[in-house]
DNA sequence: CAAGCGATTTCGTTTACACTAATAATGGAA
DNA sequence: TTCCATTATTAGTGTAAACGAAATCGCTTG
């Protein structure tokens, strides 16, 4: 489906644009360029199609790409992936405050919404919900000017028995990993304390309120925390 | 998946084809078939890429199609065009009560929207509305299984000088034209009495509780009023 | 009743984006 | 340093949807 939308500050994009935009913007985010085929991965498409695009999208000056090196978001591309960011999560925000959407089930419905939003309505949402500096999920909402800071968190694996911590964010956008995470009692903001850890890689135990659960260590993973720290 | 994101009902159809149900689902509520130059005029396309369309869409067994001879909806394309139909008004009538939009200024936002949302969403939209029947142009919004009423109504010129009457609907999707019946105090809900008429296609004269306001032919025949009967 | 004109369709292209199959580049192991 | 596996790119197709130019239909009218 090719859909348009409208923009002040970022030009008129199509929903396949935006979605390589957000994909290469997460990967990068980790340090590296994004490869071809983590592109494809991550949007589920054949590598000779991201190739294709990436070509495209580096002649429009949205990417830096040179073959067989991986890309990297020129500032114009940044900027318009943050808009998207911005419009995801503003709306998932928004679903779940005002709709009664659970914070597990957002994801695919802003997924679709945020390619069709006009810039307006996402300011009325954001004003109506206070201007929200994190979603459900507890990422960071990037500002109107692209501006975003990412708190550092610790994952669950890493924390050391005894402590107590909040989770902050849940990476994943899968809905059965996310849905589980939320039936043992977990979201943004939920505090607990680290009761045991098995060696090599094995599940934490923690604390919740009176009951205990125990946590992967793949799925701990995805849970980052901020520790409470033990001194003054 | 079990609950996919569309109803059981429709397709997932994309964004140009739902276009062109519903406009050919607005021509054809005047009882003639849709000509493709009627089409190709509402949705701004060239008659070849109408012709082009409408072939496939018959194909799709969404309308009945002979060459030359125009086109209508089948029961399937009907059911299509009155879902799209929900979506947005649904989403015109939230906008308006939820999110501060101006009912002159809804339509553009609905219609880049109403391809994107999901029944989910229309239906969590219209349970926070109390299931509206009307939207902010008063017009019906069909129910999710397709039920539409139209209520009848008497555009304006064709009322009798005297008569006292209730804007109803407002039967045009300009932004110039809203506005201007907008900014001369008229919405629908409206009460107001037809207080003179010039001959020949003239104006008419009405007044809004103090003041009087000529409305020209051609506008006053967007306003569709209910005409609040004599007798008893 | 033939002619002409507007409405309609056919034809050939274009753009965007996906795919598969075939080919080429890169970097590490032998 | 050569060779191979991995990864990426090119080449060729397909589909959806638009366009303009040219051919054609069918109604009105002289």
């Amino acid at each position: 489906m090719l859909t348009p939308m409208t923009s002040l500050f970022t030009d008129d994009l199509t929903t396949s644009v935006e979605d390589y935009l957000k994909a290469i913007y997460s990967i990068t985010r980790q340090g590296h360029p994004a490869s071809t085929s983590e592109i494809a991965r991550l949007l589920d498409l054949s590598p000779p199609s991201v190739s294709g695009m990436v070509k495209r999208l580096s002649q429009q000056g949205l990417l830096e790409y040179q073959p067989y090196k991986g890309v990297e978001l020129t500032a114009r591309g940044r900027r318009a992936a943050l808009t998207v960011l911005r419009r995801h999560r503003i709306i998932e925000s928004y679903l779940v405050e005002r709709l009664g959407y659970s914070w597990d089930s957002v994801h695919q419905e802003a997924e679709r919404l945020e390619h069709a939003v006009s810039d307006m309505l996402i300011e009325r949402m954001a004003g109506a919900l206070g201007n929200p500096e994190f979603d459900p999920h507890g990422d960071p909402i990037p500002a109107p000017d692209g501006t975003m800071v990412q708190p550092s968190s610790t994952p669950l694996p890493d924390i050391d028995v005894g402590q107590e911590a909040a989770l902050r964010r849940v990476s994943s956008h899968d809905a059965e990993q996310l849905k589980f995470i939320a039936s043992v009692g977990l979201k943004p903001g939920t505090i607990f304390t680290v009761v045991a850890r098995q060696p090599f890689h094995g599940p934490t135990t923690i604390r919740l309120g009176d009951t205990e659960r125990v946590i992967g260590h793949e799925l701990g993973f995805l849970l980052q925390c901020e520790v409470h720290s033990e001194e003054q």
